[in-house]
DNA sequence: CGGTCTTATCTCAAGGCGTGAGTTAAGTAG
DNA sequence: CTACTTAACTCACGCCTTGAGATAAGACCG
């Protein structure tokens, strides 16, 4: 790769604009005045930089407010309809696709059930996924030009050496070396101007929650993921929101317990083979808890809450205490202020046991950055892959200042 | 924080400065011709750039090379003598201080026992590293002004939010928020010009392995250091070097065993009470392994690798699966390119461990992450720890491009 | 109602910077 | 000695941000 770091003079202004469209994005109206004393820039090159925005339609003003007894300020926001995006959500057992206006209200929806191991048959997968887009292009709403598409995914997410754009890896859905991007690409028949962007979707609802979860504000933060499976997304030095470098996270499959239990991974001990939903009511079902028949896994986890049941106890403290241990893990890895337990099994388990995994995890982690460390629930529920992935292309939009540059090279 | 990004035209100098002296740094003497293609640059901006930096007597030409026919390149390089750099190790049983020049030629060294226990009197500590930062700078050796000092210290570093510079929390030394930095500019009459970085010593050493040793060249790699102690340092997108966004490691002080080994920081079944020096001599004892009477961890250490007592080996593979089972949860978590084993602990046991290390990392990670990843031996031995706190005042001098502006805000 | 003050925003000349084309420097091949 | 090739430098141009000053827009006061 010959190039590398920002060069020419231009890129000043590109990235002038992209900052003062993330501030604006994030920090609701401001007035120019105030965007010059946040970012440092003179008065001077905000009215130009902001007046190129609102002449691309970027910006528009938003009424104005006093000013002790000088002239007004007037008030600048991004408009709604400056864009739209769509998210899709490829899960366990259904695949969402959502348009969203800019400012992630939704605008149109496509949900298609996947039964169990419909993930096998890549091509019908990819297929459900361009119906879905093409469902929420054509719904009947008012928004601005397609801004890009995120697509959140189970497993491992990977760029093709070759050139061919993302591939995943997602050893529990069976899916080898899918180059998800491609296949999407040429089956939607999606412009290749258009930004494309395949995701870990536990990362995707990680980012959720940074940017308008529990999440919101802080710099370092771990965002637990506890489904069926167990993820992680990890945000460092969150400052200036997307500047985020974002780890990886197959949290589930770090080792609690050495020969410990059998995990749907292959491997033994796995932090997923104790706290994910199907363990733990696996672990029920042993201890001797029923399962009413035909439940699915959201109603037995609801009904083992529920349960009087000694047993049930001593599976939720077990839980609890592995749960916290495996938290304790990320806080000593990554010393984060703040971590977020989202979800819907997280959210669940954690609407019970959040005193005892907390103190699970001062118990596990080591004390200063356990003080430092805050748990809390996720706040944007379970359906939050789709905005999630919704954000990729919106970080894309705000990262280059919203230029008209095709992702050509 | 008002200022954030870049901000004026005078920004895309220091950062093609920049730019150039790193480049020039790792990839040895350059033309300015390739410098061009490397960079992206035009070659009228190389001719600039690079003149300014002869100027400064950061660059010097360094011979010639033909081209067929034409007019031959003039090489660049940094002259050894356009600065010097100082690393302390604040080791578990001595501090060093070591003097080096801008290729980290070493040129003059201090070495200071501490006895144990001797981490409790802060003061004394710092006196110690201030006489060695004395002792070095007054070595009758050639060399350039001094660019900076880095300090690498056992457990956690953080930013005093009162502006008080580092403060070091290390629970297994009894460190509770020390101000280091501040005590040490006080005692060594620093100049407040004069660069200080004050950091972990793993990372520390991580980055010496990452620049110069086994970790070189790769973008995403792990360090993981075995001394009495367990710690990692994690390398993310470390393209162009010092980019590398690092991340902390408590690693040893993860739980490998829920409800196992008492550590001695207190929790339970951390990958440190099984795989630190301390730890494997302790199972061997345990074990009925016998220890000389007076030998100390290392020669220790080398006996049970020697032993052909079946105990013995029995203990070794126990430490190989869980450090492979520890390693699995660096991969599983970073997806790393490389894994390179450190510390003086994980080098001897490496060298007999490795191949059923790997075994076990295979077998606990996941699938795709695991073929990716490789895990190799450190490079550079024990004392790179000053390497790496040199690295730090160094990565300031490429990142700032050798500006003439002071720390002061 | 007009004058004065205060504050926000715009306009403009100046200074920096990177670029690309053209020029000069420094060799080789015949 | 000449033609050719390649490296490095020079210069006019366009773009960028800045700081100072001009203008806009309201509040306050008499």
């Amino acid at each position: 790769m010959p190039e590398r770091h920002r060069r020419t003079v231009r890129d000043l202004r590109r990235g002038n604009r992209a900052t003062l469209l993330r501030r604006l994005y994030f920090e609701g109206p401001l007035s120019r005045q105030e965007l010059a004393a946040h970012t440092g820039l003179s008065s001077a090159s905000i009215s130009n930089v902001t007046a190129e925005l609102l002449a691309d339609g970027l910006l528009e003003e938003a009424g104005s407010v006093g000013s002790d007894g000088g002239r007004p300020r007037t008030l600048l926001r991004i408009p709604p309809g400056a864009g739209s995006l769509i998210g899709v959500d490829v899960g366990e057992t259904r695949i969402r696709v959502e348009l969203f206006d800019i400012s992630m209200t939704e605008l149109a929806r496509s949900v298609h059930p996947l039964k169990d191991g419909g993930h096998g048959d890549v091509t019908h997968v990819v297929r459900l996924i361009a119906d879905g887009l093409a469902a929420v292009c054509g719904a009947d709403v008012q928004r601005g030009p397609l801004l890009g598409i995120g697509v959140g995914v189970p497993g491992i997410v990977a760029e093709d050496p070759a050139g061919d754009g993302a591939v995943v890896h997602a050893q529990t859905v069976g899916w080898d070396a899918v180059p998800l991007e491609s296949l999407l690409r040429s089956t939607a028949q999606l412009s290749s101007s258009t930004p494309l962007f395949v995701s870990n979707g536990a990362k995707t609802l990680g980012q959720a929650e940074m940017w308008f979860g529990a999440g919101r504000g802080a710099r370092d933060a771990v965002i637990a993921l506890i489904g069926s499976g167990v993820g992680a997304s990890v945000i460092t030095d969150g400052s200036a929101y997307g500047g985020a470098a974002q780890g990886a996270g197959e949290w589930g499959h770090t080792t609690m317990q050495l020969r410990g239990r059998r995990c749907r991974c292959g491997a033994r001990g796995c932090l997923e083979a104790y706290v994910g939903a199907e363990a733990v009511l696996e672990r029920w079902r042993e201890a001797g808890g029923g399962r009413a028949p035909g439940a699915d896994e959201e109603s037995a986890l609801a009904a083992l809450l529920a349960s009087e049941d000694p047993a049930a106890a001593e599976v939720l403290a077990e839980t609890a205490e592995y749960l916290g241990a495996g938290i304790a893990d990320l806080v000593n890895l990554f010393n984060p202020e703040r971590i977020v337990l989202a979800g819907w099994a997280g959210l669940q388990l954690g609407a019970r046991l959040l005193p005892a995994v907390r103190e699970a995890t001062a118990a596990y982690a080591l004390r200063y950055p356990a003080a430092r460390a805050t748990i809390e629930l996720g706040r944007l529920g379970t359906d939050a892959v789709t905005v999630g992935a919704a954000t990729l292309p919106l970080n894309r939009f705000l990262t280059t200042g919203g230029a008209p540059q095709g992702p050509g090279g």
